[in-house]
RNA sequence: GGGAGAUUAGCUCAGCUGGUUCAGAGCAUCUGCCUUACAAGCAGAGGGUCACUGGUUCGAACCCAGUAUCUCCCA
């Protein structure tokens, strides 16, 4: 005896070591097959699955085996992400956990505890997948600090700055005190906060008020009149004034038109500096006088440029004062501006503090909130890459899927900034920069290639490694994951290797919207400037994961399950389907419980039509019985492959989900099995037999790509298989329309009408579907009935069915089409109601009559529209006429 | 502040170049059924002024303009 229940748990490990034994997973160049290549985006080594994942490589999955079935050679490569600042952070983190403190280590040292970090629990996730069913080419698995991609990583940095687009310079960037390292624009997230803005007074070097208009204009900037003078600005962050070099103000703004060129005092400090007009204040914000700290704001820093100031930073990398501040060195900015506060306002020169909704600066990766810096670092130009880069989106060369964000993608594109790329970390790759005695430098591959270049560049040729000091800092991770689609394949230490040829570029990238341009871009400027080729032709943009809420699952809200609970619980066929069943693609998922169920319920579902047609006894002397069903559901199969392969090609990943859902679900369960099934304890003829295991074959192959376990097990259970026949290697079904298909389906649609309209009857009339009923037929065209009337028969569990001139007595009655079917009833019917509900229907068919009449007898219709338009609003009418006429004498025969 | 996108049933979404019975699906809801594959099921039913206001057209959910609300991106 089968189980009732489809039980997930005991089979699921098992397929995924067989098809791993079988080797179906792994890909290699085959010229006689079709390469289909999909590369993982890298999860980070300190991650472990989240629902984020579940979608994002369920879609992969799902991609890579249709293509693995259609006979491509599908090369699915997964691997992980070293992280530089997560990793790191987590790293020392668990350092100090043990009483080590990373100060206290050396580089090697720390790294030799990264590494063990790594080797211990960089590999969970990817384990992980594998129980999502993840058909990973795992042999190909990849890293991206390994030896070769580290390698790779050098090899472009060294090249791009020898093609001069790489350069180290001063530039502002955001500094992330927690880290300890300057983070990219991208890796800044603005937060909405409650700010608070300081008014705060400036004294008036020689500081009379001079004319009766500046003083009017001085009472209304809120400042004070009597001597001495001042002028008020306003700054959220009063704890910088000691790195002010000048108060600008607009050159329109007629409050300060005398003060151009005076100095004025820092509070507290005393330092004076001068009073500048720049375009770039706005008049009505603020007081319209702003404090200009080159060091510590960007735009401060452009005004500083043009005006030629100087420059103070006040800050230390850890987020406290310097001494340059001369005022709370050593205290955190934060402490800093607590304090600032309190003795401005003691010393009286806060004029007042105003609350103002203002957005934070925060690093993505430790929270911290963002310090911009001046700093040494090391850039990347963008120009020269992001123009084609822009392009071959521009031109759909790669499409992103939905289209939308294409315009996002633009606007990026046009504005992109140069890259910051080196990062004040030791994980990572160290960048390979090598420092001379002298404080020059030199960029090479190695440290023999350095000495030589040095030994060049410096004249001195007695220069020895020992001599040379390599740059501190590591690149940007960012800047080894945007090598990926080309790394994996090796192709940049042996570029014309035959993986690479072979399998590059690849055909789909499935990835979230906000890496679009950290990771995306940059894949596809990587690719262009090394490959000449766009390393992907399909970008599919996942949505994000969030509860029912709407709020974004995260560890710290508690809000997401954990989906290896769900996939021990449910299955991971049902966790799978589940989440495609409502993800169009680029929409957030609102996660339910709910559709987990729906999943597990469709598992079951697709169980138990197996469980029916493996308990049929066959008897080879039976004549073949469901000629008629089984060419209806050849053609709805026809139709429906065709249906779910436009839905795959347009990457509609939940309306393909959804429409095998229905075509098991409805077409294959609620109909076709209904139509086939023999009578209880009867046996099924073997043709029948035949037709229902190939087409349940069929089902099985189209569901494979979304439930790749249950598909396997019952392959297996369905028949005895060879060695290597697995429905996950099988050949995904390619349905030529059989000919007369159209007939075939429209036949049926009006025979399973007959069937609900009998069905509706019982319904009103409260009879269970065990009564037998009969039916009484009047119709101008008996053939076209007679040729569904044993299947309606069975269908509807009708004990007779006849045809009558009219209607007998005591009958309920509905009408399709011209025909009208009448179903006796040993019960009084109520003949008011049934007029009633006749009556109803007539002045609905009789309204849209009438509107089609209207449209027809419109000249200007009839002149306009369509031929095949026109043909259809006749056809229209024609079946209107037909239907009135067949719903009056149902009414009349009442 | 600038830009992009969205607004269709209780929820999540389809709806192709304007024209197939006065708008479709899945889920949810309601009613009735334990009918020998499945109650994780079966048979039915209800539910929408397609955000709003105008316009174009013989005809608008679809095209145009404006308004409102929401989301995202950039500053």
């Amino acid at each position: 005896m089968i189980a009732k229940t489809y039980s997930p748990a005991d089979v699921e490990a098992k397929w995924y070591q067989r098809w791993q034994e079988q080797g179906f997973f792994q890909a290699k160049p085959n010229p006689r097959k079709q390469p289909y290549t999909v590369v993982i985006p890298p999860p980070n080594v300190t991650g472990v699955l989240h629902m984020g994942h579940m979608l994002n490589n369920t879609i992969q999955d799902v991609l890579v085996r249709r293509a693995r079935m259609q006979g491509k050679e599908a090369c699915w490569v997964p691997g992980t992400d070293h992280a530089s600042i997560a990793t790191e952070a987590k790293v020392v983190a668990m350092l100090k956990e043990q009483g080590i403190n990373k100060k206290d280590l050396s580089r090697e040292d720390f790294l030799t505890h990264a590494w063990a970090w790594k080797e211990k629990y960089g590999g969970i996730i990817l384990e992980q997948l594998k129980q999502l069913g993840a058909s990973c080419d795992w042999s190909r698995t990849r890293f991206t600090m390994e030896p070769k991609l580290t390698e790779a990583v050098l090899r472009v940095f060294v090249d791009l700055y020898r093609k001069g687009l790489i350069y180290r310079g001063v530039r502002m960037v955001n500094w992330d005190p927690l880290g300890g390292t300057a983070i990219s624009d991208e890796e800044v997230i603005p937060k909405d906060t409650q700010a608070k803005m300081y008014h705060l007074k400036y004294e008036v070097v020689g500081n009379e008020v001079t004319s009766d208009e500046a003083k009017a204009g001085l009472e209304a900037g809120h400042s004070i009149t009597s001597s001495p003078r001042y002028i008020v600005v306003a700054t959220s962050r009063p704890e910088t004034i000691m790195a002010d070099v000048a108060v600008a103000v607009n050159p329109t703004d007629p409050r300060y038109q005398d003060l151009a060129g005076q100095r004025v005092r820092i509070p507290l400090l005393g330092r004076e500096i001068p009073v500048i007009q720049d375009e770039y204040v706005t008049v009505d914000f603020g007081t319209g006088a702003l404090k200009v700290t080159p060091a510590h704001d960007l735009n401060d820093y452009e005004l500083g440029l043009k005006h030629n100031l100087p420059v103070i930073d006040i800050l230390n990398d850890n987020g406290t004062l310097n001494e340059k501040a001369e005022l709370y060195v050593g205290q955190d900015r934060f402490a800093a501006r607590r304090n600032i506060v309190k003795d401005l306002q003691e010393a009286g020169l806060l004029d007042k503090i105003e609350e103002y909704a203002s957005i934070v600066q925060t690093s993505e990766r430790t929270g911290a909130v963002i310090e911009p810096k001046l700093s040494l670092q090391w850039f990347l130009k963008m120009e020269h890459l992001a123009k084609p880069a822009l392009e071959v989106v521009e031109n759909d060369t790669i499409k992103l899927h939905p289209p939308k964000f294409k315009n996002m993608y633009r606007v990026w594109m046009e504005n992109v900034r140069d890259w910051c790329i080196s990062r004040q970390l030791w994980w990572g790759q160290r960048i390979p920069a090598y420092y001379l005695p002298d404080g020059s430098f030199v960029v090479a591959l190695n440290e023999e290639e350095a000495v030589q270049l040095a030994r060049t560049q410096s004249g001195n040729h007695n220069l020895q490694a020992s001599d040379l000091r390599q740059d501190e800092d590591v690149l940007d991770t960012w800047f080894s994951s945007w090598l990926w689609p080309i790394s994996v394949f090796d192709g940049f230490d042996d570029p014309d290797n035959a993986d690479i040829n072979y399998f590059y570029p690849t055909n789909d990238l499935v990835t979230a919207p906000e890496i679009l341009f950290f990771w995306v871009a940059r894949m596809i400027m990587a690719g262009l400037e090394y490959r000449k080729e766009v390393p992907f032709k399909n970008v599919y943009l996942t949505g994000i994961v969030r509860d029912a809420q709407g709020r974004k699952m995260s560890k710290q809200l508690g809000n997401s399950p954990d989906p290896l609970d769900l996939i021990r619980d449910f299955g991971a066929d049902a966790v799978r389907t589940g989440m495609l069943f409502s993800s169009p693609a680029g929409n957030d998922l609102f996660y339910d419980q709910k559709l987990i169920d729906q999943g597990r319920n469709f598992n079951n579902k697709l169980w138990n039509a197996f469980r029916l047609v493996k308990g049929w006894e066959v008897d080879n002397a039976l004549p073949f019985a469901n000629e008629q069903a089984v060419k209806w559901f050849e053609a709805k199969l026809a139709e429906t492959v065709a249906v779910l392969d436009e839905h795959f090609e347009k990457f509609r990943m939940s309306d393909a989900l959804l429409t095998v859902y229905k075509l098991v679900w409805d077409d294959f369960c609620g109909q076709y099995l209904e139509m086939v099934k023999p009578a209880y304890q009867h046996p099924v003829d073997a043709e029948t037999l035949r037709a229902t295991v190939s087409f349940l074959e069929t089902l099985l192959k189209l569901l494979h790509p979304f439930m790749p376990f249950i598909t396997e097990e019952l392959w297996h259970e369905l028949a005895e298989r060879g060695p290597k026949d697995y429905v996950c290697v099988a050949h995904w079904p390619k349905v030529a329309t059989p000919a007369g298909s159209a007939e075939v389906l429209a036949g049926m649609d009006k025979a399973l009408a007959i069937v609900a309209g009998i069905r509706n009857v019982r319904n009103q009339k409260n009879i269970g579907p065990t009564k037998q009923l009969e039916l009484a037929v009047k119709t101008d065209d008996q053939a076209a009935v007679e040729v569904y009337a044993t299947l309606v028969r069975k269908l509807a569990n009708l004990s007779d069915l006849s045809f009558v001139s009219e209607g007998p007595a005591s009958s309920v009655s509905f009408v399709q089409g011209s025909s009208e079917f009448f179903v006796p009833l040993d019960m009084q019917v109520d003949a008011a109601a049934e007029r009633a509900r006749l009556e109803k229907e007539l002045e609905y068919a009789n309204g849209f009559r009438d509107s089609v009449n209207k449209k027809l007898g419109n000249e200007k219709f009839v002149a306009n529209a369509k031929p095949d338009v026109l043909e259809r609003e006749r056809q229209k009418l024609a079946d209107a006429e037909a239907k009135i006429t067949a719903l009056e004498q149902a009414l009349k025969a009442l």
